[in-house]
RNA sequence: UCCUCCUUAGCUCAGUUGGUUAGAGCAUCUGACUGUUAAUCAGAGGGUCGCUAGUUCAAGUCUAGCAGGGGGAGCCA
């Protein structure tokens, strides 16, 4: 006999045929006669209903049926006398392969704190929220691949090991096998990273981007996906040390093509995620944020609003409200001027673009006012920014005055420059947080609950 | 890293101006119930009050330090 999973099973109309799951118990209940098993295993959000006549089974065997056991039930589909299930299975072999104790199981019938799911995150793929953040997550990294397939992108895998911190993008975790506690030194006390493993100083890459440049100057179309580092003291709902980015990269794009791609990968997305993930969308939209589904509609169907640095900067400060951080042409936004244009003034998403050079990265490509830049940056509600993108520079003069401007070390990325010295091409991209998409998507509060083992300071379990 | 709040039973929390034996709900265990839906009902067990030091006749309660966690800020995706 075949087995099948809960899914397909909720599903099937094959009643009165005999059937084989196997998962794990969420919770066991009835009497005497009776007892009543949801079987999960993991396959959707629902449970199927096992029934079990307690006359039909060895004792021992019941009694080691209980919350977290994982156990195969082969059985009979029958239409459910009762209401809350479509169809359930009428047991007649139960195996259990693991007992989950219920003095100890630190998962109980009864809902957790996601602060207290963290702490035990090898368990908490078992519940519901879990379950449903994960396999959304799954789609989405799906739909992901499918989307730029799809319009012609090819998937370019960056190093993760990398020799240069040209984006400056934060502070890196070194990637050494020198010994720690006795490292070899030079004659003036420095560390000889000559003897390291790569012959040089290298550390974990924080960044694709400039490597997915090297190959859209190539394949026109790039994109990369893949776990970015960052070894900032950063301790917000909003960050982690270990994320993964998606960064596509297009010859040939100006800065209006870029954000129109931003827009309509976003809406792809949503939209994928509102087609495939229904059952765990209304899970989360019941259990934590009964306006996510109407969200992530509005989302799909309106468009994102599109305007400069420079007339944000109008609209904050004739806005009437009073600023933590004053509002100022060549200062950054802060959160609040964010969430200000985002959820008070639209309502809605916000492309802003334009930023004043000297706020925004070197490769950045400069506009003809000699200020301002051809940066994007996509905020979302809730969650701020999403997307941080641009036109890049590809005028080789250029490039290499703001490098000189900037005291970059033009040794350690002659090869981005060469890119510009031979058949260069106009180009653009950006990057896209994915987990601060999920964060969006899920409508969870904190970014440790949509990744399954978080990473950030002082916190590398599991 | 800065600001702020929190840490009491397995989980979520209450605990008065410092006062004698620290409570509740859920979970667990035992029992009841012929179809339950986070089943229900009755009973029972369960505590180094985060750690360390101090103030006091007396500390869960006040003070300091440390650790862990939440929220906000910065950095950013």
């Amino acid at each position: 006999m075949q087995q099948i999973k809960v899914r397909e099973l909720l599903k099937s109309k094959e009643t009165g045929k005999e059937f084989m799951v196997k998962g794990w118990v969420r919770t066991r209940r009835g009497n005497k006669n009776i007892n009543f098993i949801a079987l999960n295993d993991g396959s959707i959000i629902h449970n199927i209903q096992v029934v079990a006549e307690v006359a039909n089974f060895p004792e021992e065997t019941l009694k080691l049926v209980n919350t977290g056991a994982c156990i195969m039930v082969k059985g009979i589909l029958v239409e459910s006398p009762a209401a809350g299930q479509p169809v359930e299975l009428q047991a007649k072999e139960i195996h259990v392969y693991g007992s989950a104790e219920p003095e100890t199981y630190p998962l109980q019938k009864k809902g957790h704190s996601l602060e207290f799911l963290r702490e035990i995150a090898h368990l908490r793929p078992r519940t519901n929220t879990f379950g449903a953040v994960l396999r959304i997550r799954h789609a989405m990294a799906f739909a992901v691949h499918q989307y730029f397939n799809d319009n012609g992108f090819y998937y370019i895998h960056a190093p993760i090991i990398t020799g240069s911190d040209a984006e400056g993008a934060g502070a890196m975790f070194r990637v050494t096998t020198l010994d720690a506690s006795k490292p070899p030194l030079k004659p003036d006390g420095t560390v000889d990273f000559a003897e390291d493993f790569f012959g040089k100083e290298t550390n974990l890459t924080v960044s694709g981007q400039l490597e997915a440049e090297l190959a859209a100057l190539a394949l026109s179309l790039v994109y990369t996906f893949g776990p970015t580092f960052r070894a900032e003291n950063s301790n917000t709902p909003r960050h982690l040390a270990e994320f993964w980015m998606i960064e596509p990269e297009m010859a040939f794009f100006d800065i209006n093509d870029n954000m129109d791609l931003a827009e309509d990968f976003v809406k792809y997305l949503v939209k994928y995620a509102l087609d495939n993930c229904l059952d765990d969308l209304e899970f989360l939209n019941k259990m934590y944020d009964n306006e996510l589904i109407d969200r992530l509609r509005q989302i799909v169907e309106n468009k994102f609003i599109r305007l400069t640095y420079t007339e944000a900067i109008t609209i904050l400060k004739s806005s009437g409200q009073t600023w933590e951080f004053p509002v100022d042409w060549g200062t950054d936004l802060q959160s609040e001027h964010e969430r200000y244009l985002v959820e008070k003034h639209f309502g809605k998403p916000v492309i802003l673009t334009d930023y004043p050079k000297e706020i925004k990265a070197f490769y950045m490509k400069q506009n003809s006012d000699g200020k301002t830049v051809r940066a994007m940056d996509v905020l979302f509600p809730k969650i701020g920014e999403i997307i941080g993108g641009s036109q890049r520079e590809e005028n080789y003069d250029s490039l290499l005055s703001r490098i000189r401007e900037l005291n970059i070390p033009e040794k350690d990325i002659w090869w981005y420059l060469e890119t510009r010295k031979f058949g260069t091409a106009p180009h653009s991209g950006f990057g896209l947080g994915f987990e601060r998409l999920i964060l969006f998507v899920t409508g969870m509060a904190n970014i440790r609950d949509v990744i399954p083992f978080p990473r950030t300071p002082k916190n590398a379990e599991f």
